[in-house]
DNA sequence: CGGTTAACGGGACTACAGACCCGTTAACAA
DNA sequence: TTGTTAACGGGTCTGTAGTCCCGTTAACCG
């Protein structure tokens, strides 16, 4: 993120590396959407980013590692969020920014290829880990407005209820063959806020949301 | 499943083949602990196997297509049901089942992997679609049954509610590192049971739920 | 039983992903 | 500027996953 200070050991983040960076992310999104993610081959990839295939293994080394960096990357570009007066509309308005980006034909295989990169592979799941709990905790004030307005109980844990909208959204993408449409994204934000209303998202005691 | 007359041009599935399929599933699955979904190859399963790679090669081609075949052996297994007197019990013997499950190093890792598989390959996709059909419907009854009894709303999908008990577990199994608990299944058992009452889970008008 | 042939298995062959070597380019400091 | 060296890139080499060929085994039938 910073800019660093170059002595003698050092590394050079600058002009050409952070080119190559982005050119090979870019390459490797779309040969990620063109052959699937268990075709992906690193050769390929260097060949589509236009540089040599062994500046790719070497920075890189495996399709996961590479997937994680691309990680890093979608969690650095954070998205706005809607605050309307109620919880409900706030939860429509994630469930509906889920369910749009998980049924664009683009955005959905990447979603899909990195959760699958995750489970291959620990260090992209810790890069998968920390786009989430960053994406999470981005919605989390509208529900902590919502227990001020006493919409819910006190106590209730913001990012549970975050993640209880985003929960049968990615189920329904991963386990069926149903589209995922606007009905779905509203059934989603409905039920974890009746949830949320009905206090089961309420920490036991006082714990911290995130052991 | 059933015996076929074998005339000719006809298969063969009886003995041998039989026992070389299980073997290789039983390698496959040993495999795939051990090394884990993408460093799977079909020459080291048919070693494992005691199997000519040959045989492999010809039968699945290729890892997914393997997976695919787990999945409908996974998937023709199937488990008993809990019937107590009312849904959140019910909902709650699903949850810890679904919990335990993927708690467990193998068979979490197992589930993981399908899912994968899944993501990688479409033939895979539609066994894991089969699958959780199954599953799912198997449970089904319960929430029939307290619709009945009238604990929830009539018209509420029940196929809806027993995945909104899922979902939530699977979610927290492939996007974060938090452990899944029992706390967490009851969460999720509650968080079901809140939102059928609340009537999310009806369906729209006289239409199927699976399309 | 014996004949037919689906299915298995050993081993040779091939293509190519990934490793390695070493010369070239261009960040960064002075 | 100029020097230093991190990082890039072309070319070559190698291990091995996956294919192919062909002889062998054992299901299934009559």
């Amino acid at each position: 993120m910073g800019s660093e200070r170059a002595e003698p050991g050092t590394i050079r983040p600058g002009g050409r590396t952070a080119r190559v960076r982005a050119a090979v992310l870019r390459a490797a999104e779309d040969a990620l959407i063109e052959v699937g993610f268990s075709r992906l081959d690193l050769t390929d990839i260097a060949r589509r980013a236009g540089v040599g295939k062994t500046t790719v293994y070497r920075r890189w080394g495996t399709v996961t590692r590479l997937m994680a960096d691309m990680l890093l990357e979608m969690a650095a570009q954070s998205l706005p969020r809607t605050e309307t007066g109620s919880l409900l509309s706030d939860m429509q308005a994630h469930a509906r920014l889920v369910q749009r980006t998980l049924a664009d034909p683009r955005q959905g295989a990447l979603f899909k290829a990195v959760i699958a990169a995750a489970i291959c592979d620990s260090r992209a799941a810790e890069a998968l880990h920390r786009f989430y709990d960053i994406r999470i905790r981005e919605w989390a004030p509208c529900v902590e407005q919502a227990i001020e307005r006493g919409e819910i109980p006190e106590g209730t844990d913001p990012c549970e209820v975050v993640r209880a909208v985003s929960a049968p959204l990615y189920y329904r993408l991963l386990t069926t063959a149903y589209p995922l449409d606007e009905a779905a994204a509203d059934r989603a934000a409905e039920a974890a806020v009746a949830a949320a209303r009905a206090g089961v998202f309420r920490r036991p005691l006082a714990s911290p949301s995130q052991p």
